[in-house]
DNA sequence: CGCGTATTTGATAAGGCTCAAACGGTGTGG
DNA sequence: CCACACCGTTTGAGCCTTATCAAATACGCG
């Protein structure tokens, strides 16, 4: 499972903005000490509870974060992909992973332990600031998914995830959202049950807000379903 | 409005854990550039869509963070304290505020600008550290808050809720609660109508876990609470 | 092609919201 | 000191949204 993969940071595609703090020794560093992996869809990166030795950083594929609720069933609070960190604020918080991280596709990753990530914070300001930013961004998302879900009703929130997602991924070249996610995940993230969200994609594609086959879906009218999703910002 | 508390912050009885990590000299900085005002309770300190020049340390008092929703609704998403900084995450992204940050009752505060805010940041790793884990540690909390609505009823809500309280404020020398909250307001925090909120609060009075007089509310069985609130860590 | 899983549809029930009205405490002015 | 008005709280009734259970259908994979 853990392999080397070609690149050096220094040309890797992907632009996490921290790592752009970083000189090239610096760089360098992580080129050597990091290790590589990839992950199957639906693979386990991290555990809910568990303690990371330190964190990844997404070369390719897409995750999402997903907390056990108590009832047993699972709940999405965040989705990754190509240039995320995962697993950082557990490492930065000292504090066991409140959710697990599991690919939705074939991910590859880079692994930067906790010692080395402490050095850069330690020892390159804007790296620091960065991380510290991407925290404080990631906190200012959390209040307002906590809103939504609080106020909104679950057409609303339907409406905003599809925006949400279609910010975050984009479409393809025939304008299907570029991510694949079951009617179940798809609840989980909306919070609801799977059959009252089929029922509402079915609405949605029936007023033609969007087209749906299975696993591809179309935004048709995005600004409609911005009315419906009350988004005051977008 | 604004006015010069008598402590110098290095005899603050209030202990926040980024400035413990200040030094003597940085201290005296603060003591210098730092502005005091008293704020009534019901008063709104930052709000909502502004974006603040500094942060408020909290010498004395409490405050609610609280979001308008799209129907006029409120919801609070957070409470602060004595020792708590107000507006961090704001000025560290670099994003308007995300929420309005009003009184629950007198308070008393100390305003840090910005820019020696960053000073300590550049110059103070254990600082810049501590901050970090601060918003790592909040943003963790908010990943529990947003499972928590999306996969519990009111009912478990509000224990939670009670709980939570009893946390953070503690209890008085006759067991009641340490903070004092509109049952407007508790409705808020759990996420429901006002009416729903004291339906629940009645059933919990008859059921023997609380004890309530309008705005005095004491736990009589936190285990119980904690059982019906499904809580797998407290 | 057949099995298992995911998706869809239907029927029913419950949880929670809304509207309406009564009640209670508190502060103000006479 | 009392009467009144106002605001927060409480209670009741009906309705709507959404969850749950059950069953049918479609899809993907070996």
């Amino acid at each position: 499972m853990a392999y080397k993969v070609p690149t050096h940071c220094k040309d890797c595609s992907v632009n996490n903005a921290c790592f752009q703090h970083l000189t090239a020794e610096e760089l360098n560093e992580v080129a050597t000490e990091k290790g590589c992996s990839v992950f199957k869809k639906g693979q386990v990166i991290m555990a809910e509870g568990s303690k990371p030795s330190g964190v990844f950083c997404i070369n390719r594929g897409k995750v999402k974060y997903t907390r056990l609720g108590s009832e047993g069933r699972d709940h999405i609070i965040r989705l990754g992909k190509e240039g995320d960190l995962i697993g950082y604020r557990s490492v930065l918080a000292n504090e066991s992973l409140s959710a697990s991280i599991v690919t939705l596709e074939e991910t590859h990753t880079c692994f930067i332990p906790k010692s080395l990530l402490f050095d850069f914070i330690k020892e390159n300001n804007g790296f620091s600031l960065s991380l510290m930013q991407q925290a404080c961004h990631d906190l200012g998302e959390s209040g307002k998914m906590i809103t939504n879900l609080a106020q909104k009703n679950v057409r609303q929130r339907l409406a905003e995830v599809l925006l949400m997602l279609n910010a975050k991924f984009g479409a393809n070249e025939e304008g299907h959202l570029n991510v694949k996610l079951s009617r179940e995940e798809y609840a989980n993230m909306v919070g609801t049950a799977t059959e009252t969200l089929i029922r509402l994609l079915s609405d949605f594609k029936q007023e033609g807000l969007i087209e749906s086959k299975v696993k591809m879906i179309r935004l048709l009218q995005p600004n409609k379903l911005a009315a419906i999703a009350q988004l005051n910002d977008f």
